[in-house]
DNA sequence: TACCTTTATGCAAACGTTTTCTTTCAAAAG
DNA sequence: CTTTTGAAAGAAAACGTTTGCATAAAGGTA
């Protein structure tokens, strides 16, 4: 058991007398290679505790069986869920993945996409801040021919890979379940505009909310980043005085929650007096009295999409010219707030 | 810009017509080097949108910049809270995070460990598997005097920085608690107990019953995964028949939830008739009606922590000869359900 | 002028693996 | 008995960066 040095393909080579080169194509099975010298190469690689030193060989061939992540943050439900499938699914084709926050700062994630690209991964899958609305930092990657997938928050019309799900329908379905259930005077809290997301989810809401020919106010209208602090701010805001919304659609799950232990606090009847809608389907929607309804985004199928669109990538080398979109539906889950 | 081929050093150098050496050391502003010299490198670098191949800087240097991570399940709160703080401490200082998951399989943490040692990741933080009881596949990194922390769910007796949560003072608080609220017969869910969190903690729980003469029967201690489906059985069980215990621990949240919705279907009445304990903080804890009290174990800490060790391994290269522990203290949160 | 510093740069080897191009050797074909 | 073929293995270059050592020019001192 060799203590404090790595054992190389060379040390192999010269125990058993043979070329490094020998040894190299021992190892993973070339075809003129001798059974024997194979067998016994793998005994001595075994016996020396070989392990392929990854980095020499991604230099060489210049790919590092790593691929990268950015992502804004690692612990939200819905993100921890995709990347949950993203990395058993791409292990099991034999990569890695290294997983970097953004932390929602637009500058972090530039210098992430740097710092990967410097790392020579394999290809590039993100979720985009918040506030990413200038996408020309992840240039290198397409100038470079190296596989770029983005999900859940992506660029418009950027030649990559797009895995997103339905937020206009959700944002649609959503409102018009609220319309379904009486609601007149309805209320949306959004997430900031400059990411596609909310932007969509609003479009949606709208469309639904003017074939129906209810108007969304502006005193109704309220967008910023989702936290708890923010959405205490706003049902304060909202609940200051008479009259209340009778619906409340809220663009996360944390926000509906906040909404719906405000409301509770402050004696209103849910559903009866306020419906209110979240969305993701967090598990806490379940769990919460009463049951909050939402909207569901499939993030384990999402993962799954986007880590299939990333090998795909890695193996056709068929990098497109324009966006390619793959759009996951997104199902409404009615329970007890509706 | 440069399609289709990374720029490198050497090309920086044929432009300038001086060494790459030069380039090299002008890159990372050696004091050797001119002022001149460096203003002009680096105008080249920027123009020909030269970034560094840490792959080769790697392998000359033997060293990656990347630290492994494997973690049974990025999603389960306690885990991506711990990953979170862990990501933004190690990146703060300029490294990597690749981070793997197990799924609870001890033959992946196996195959994960080996992998990372290919990749030559400067070090490795580990939350083992719950069945991992044999550490010996570690000794690869502990053999060629790379760092190695654990966290969490961590061996006995290895050499290595483990950090981890007071799990048997969580058992005992818990326990004590669940006495002095009252009740006379306490039932444990528990984890499998090949995981060191989970004998701990049943430790932990025995040793306050045992102080208040009050016995653990084994009709009322389950030991088992702790998921949704193993839960429901559980309770199934338990409330099969009468005499109901009069207090439930559970080792994780989940289950704690699971016990409570089964106790709320059947009638019984919590905190009254029967008190429930969970074990994590999980943000339902908080969310659920009647509100769960739990055993809060500061993630974000146990993270930074853990983090630290790591920087702090890396920079001092104090390899430990014997476990060197750091245990975050735990802390009883009580709710509505105790 | 000869010698020594100091400052700035170049040269070349090294990291470990892979792969192209040769070479060797034995057996089959002519 | 020579030539051809093919299998098996070796030699060497390459990937891009870093660094110890050598060198060169400039300035200072004796």
């Amino acid at each position: 058991m060799p203590k404090g040095s790595a054992s190389t393909i060379v040390d192999i080579a010269r125990e058993l007398g043979v070329a490094p080169s020998t040894v190299s194509r021992a190892l993973k099975d070339h075809p003129f290679i001798s059974q024997d010298t194979k067998d016994k190469v793998k005994k001595v690689a075994a016996r020396l505790g070989y392990r392929r030193n990854t980095l020499a060989a991604g230099l060489r061939n210049s790919h590092s069986n790593i691929i990268g992540l950015i992502v804004p943050r690692i612990s939200m439900y819905f993100q921890s869920a995709v990347i949950t499938a993203i990395q058993n699914t791409i292990h099991s084709m034999g990569f890695e993945l290294i997983v970097c926050q953004s932390n929602d700062s637009y500058k972090q994630e530039t210098e992430l996409v740097n710092v990967l690209y410097g790392s020579r991964v394999e290809g590039l899958i993100v979720s985009c801040t918040m506030y990413t609305t200038d996408f020309s930092h992840f240039k290198i990657f397409t100038d470079n021919q190296i596989p770029l997938v983005f999900y859940d928050r992506v660029p418009r019309n950027f030649p990559a890979h797009i895995i997103r799900g339905d937020d206009f329908e959700g944002g649609y379905m959503g409102g018009k379940h609220l319309l379904e259930r009486g609601c007149k005077d309805i209320a949306f809290i959004n997430g900031v505009l400059s990411c596609n997301l909310y932007q969509d989810r609003l479009e949606g809401l709208k469309s639904a909310l003017k074939k129906a020919k209810v108007p969304l106010k502006k005193s109704r209208f309220f967008s910023h980043e989702l936290t708890v602090a923010n959405a205490e701010a706003t049902c304060k805001k909202m609940f200051s005085r008479k009259p209340f919304p009778d619906g409340v659609f809220c663009a996360n799950d944390t926000t509906a929650i906040v909404t719906l232990q405000y409301a509770k606090k402050a004696g209103i009847k849910v559903p009866q007096e306020l419906k209110i809608l979240g969305y993701s389907n967090d598990p806490r929607t379940e769990i919460i009295s009463p049951a909050l309804s939402s909207i569901e985004q499939f993030p384990a199928e999402m993962g799954e999409k986007t880590a299939k669109a990333m090998l795909d990538l890695i193996h056709t080398r068929n990098y497109p010219k324009k966006p390619v979109e793959s759009v996951t539906p997104a199902k409404l889950i009615v329970r007890e707030t509706t």
